[in-house]
Formats: C-alpha cells, structure tokens, sequence
DNA sequence: GTCTATATAGGGATAGAC
DNA sequence: GTCTATCCCTATATAGAC
C-alpha cells in the first residue's frame, strides 16, 4: 500500500493547501486529515519542501506539456482560446502555488528557478500566438505593443486566481480569466477575426 | 520617548516586512534590529497584528487620499500618468502588503475588507478617468469593452510587484508599472491622445 | 518605558518499536 | 509501512522587576 499511501497524501496536500493555502496547513494536519501518524506522512516525504515540490512536479509536468504543445499550422483565435482554458483549469487545480507565489518562490527557491521557466514559456507561447495572428493579418500591433501586451498576458494569467481570491472570494473561474486575457488582445484584432472574437464575448455574457 | 520607540518600531518593521516578507519576519526579530527588548516592542504593540495594521493604516490613509483627490477639470492622459506614478510610489513603499496580499487577506479579516474598498475606489476612478477620455472623445471602447479595461487595470496594478518580484527579481519599478498600464489603455485611445501617448512611450524607452 | 525571564503553543522532524 | 513518543526549535505573548 506504499505507493497508495503517498499517493493519498498528495491528494490530501494538494486539497489542504488549495483550500487554506499552503502556509496555513501543518503537515500534521495533513496527517490528521487522512487519520495517518504525522511519522508515517514524514516517512514519505521526509520534509514539507519534499512534499511541496512533489506536488510543484506533478504541476510543472501539465504544464510544460499544454505550453510546449507542437502548432502543426499558424495559430487561430480558437487554438488561444482553448489554450487558456486547459492552462488555467491546470492553474486551477494547483491553485496554491498561485495564491502565495511570492512567498512559495522566496522560501523555496528551487521552486522559483522552475517558476520563471514555466512563465518564460508561457510568454514566449504568447509571443508565438501573436506573431501567428499578425502573419495572418488577424492581428495588428507594433512591436513596442507587442511586448506590452505580452508581458500584460503572463502577468494576468498569473495573477487572475490571486486578484479573484481578493476581489471577489468566490469560487475559481478559469472561464473569466481566459476571457480577460482575450480582451488583452482584442484591440488589436482586425477584420473577421474581431468579429468572432465580439460573437465569442456575447455568447459568454 | 515613548511616541519616538513606537515610530521607530513602525519605520523598522515596515523595512524588514518589504525586505524579507511579513510571514519571514518574526517579532522578535524586528526587536533586534532596533536593539529593543522584545517585551518592549509588544508593550508599545500587544500582537504582531496590531503591528501591521498600524502600518496598514498608514498606507490606507495615503492611497485614499490620492483615489479621492477632487477632480476640479476632466480628466486628461497626463493626469492618469501622474495618478499612477503617486499610487505606484505609494505602494512600493508598503510593498509588503502586496508581496503576500492573499497570506494577509486570509489572516487578518478586517484588512481583506479594508483593501477591498481600496481595490472599489481604484476600480470606481479608473472607470471616471477613463470615461472623462471618452466624453472628451479622446478614447473609444465599447460598455463591455471599458468593464474588461477597468478590471485589468486593477489586477495589473494591484500585482504588477508581486509579478516583477517573481519575473525580474530587480528592484521596485513604479514607471514601468505605470507605463504597463498605461498600455492597457492606449489601444482604445484616439486622434492626439494616441499621439501623445506614444511620445511618452518613446520618450519612456 | 524598558528590561529580563518565562509561559504557552505549535510546527517540523526523528527514533525506535511493531 | 505504520505507529507512538518525543525532541528541538522558533514564534507570539505575558509577568513582574526596575
């Protein structure tokens, strides 16, 4: 029952931690929860970074894999689209690396290091995207607009979960995230592109 | 003395709390750098959070003031520019709110209530601001179009530290926030405004 | 107001039996 | 693999002398 044990106890963080954010949960708690001996958690993870950065791996895996996925043609507005969706239901679900991303980032720092890789690739993905969309004159922007709207993308799509946590306090909604990121875009869109883009926007509201 | 300990207490806290993060400075800690005994400091404040909100007050006091300032004319591109550069500034000097926002919201009750009504009056001057522009016919943006402005505006300027922090690791840059705001905005801009903006963005970089 | 000393609590982590 | 018991350490906070 090894494997499943440790198994459980990541489940078990990982709801932890989303719930009350990681530094409010002890590992006893988490220890508690499953009706485990804080001994036994400290056997399979012998530390909470251990733990913490189990958790990180299993995360960073989902995500290098949505972010590196290969374009077999020019991206589209709907390819953007799902692409937020998948990223940020991921984000979602491993929402306590992003409710206290600062502090995570200085008291980890491994962590941090792996953390601008995966926000390295999400700009350059979007830098990708964009270049796609302006090939295909869908999208029209300069290149100073350029590395505004992308550096205003990762910053979104970072901080979305946090920014709701605060303003709102209601549930995650990776729904609206992605349509904020979208009207980021939006602007510069031309043509039929900004029409699909205004039909996509009503259909949602 | 006592008024004196008491504002040294704040100024050293206030500089350990940006330095290092709330959650990484202890009490205790904040005692030692003053050369203070720690029963000392908790004579002058009772618990740590009586500590922070002391300085919370402080900066509630100085960003109500510069969300509130009467507005006498319309309001044009420079005068948003200046408002950001003031509440930018204002931030990176209590930037430890803002370095683990979610953290403390979950804390400490009563300060998730009162950033909420910070982040209400960023969002209510950002809409007055933005649609003085648009009665000037300096900007255009549709009903939803201004919502999805007003909403990144406020995440961005409520996370572009946290973001830079995580991204750059270099110092507090409050003209580079404004300037990303800034650039939120200046797609829905129009005629001389549009102009203007981007000599302010040449001139920037 | 300030100090020294201490209380209280809790978190992370280990040792050793089973 | 799992448990019980416990250690070590640090954090917040208080008591009482000066």
């Amino acid at each position: 029952m090894a494997r499943n044990t440790r198994q459980r106890i990541l489940e078990t963080a990982l709801a932890l931690f989303n719930a009350e954010g990681e530094p409010n949960v002890t590992t006893n708690r988490v220890a508690d929860e499953l009706e485990i001996s804080p001994g036994n958690l400290h056997y399979h993870f012998r530390t909470k970074a251990d733990l913490i950065e189990a958790l990180f791996d299993d995360f960073e895996h989902r995500m290098l894999q949505i972010l590196s996925a290969p374009e077999e043609r020019p991206a589209d507005i709907e390819d953007i689209w799902f692409l937020l969706h998948v990223a940020f239901e991921t984000i979602g679900e491993y929402r306590f690396i992003y409710r206290d991303l600062t502090d995570l980032c200085g008291r980890y720092r491994g962590l941090h290091q792996r953390f601008r890789g995966i926000l390295r690739l999400t700009m350059e993905a979007a830098r990708s995207l964009c270049e796609d969309l302006i090939a295909a004159e869908r999208m029209d922007a300069s290149p100073s607009e350029l590395d505004a709207v992308i550096r205003n993308i990762a910053l979104v799509s970072t901080f979305w979960l946090a920014f709701d946590q605060v303003h709102d306090a209601d549930g995650v909604r990776p729904d609206r995230a992605a349509w904020q990121v979208m009207s980021l875009i939006s602007p510069y869109l031309v043509g039929e592109a900004r029409t699909l883009l205004q039909a996509l926007a009503d259909a949602y509201a």
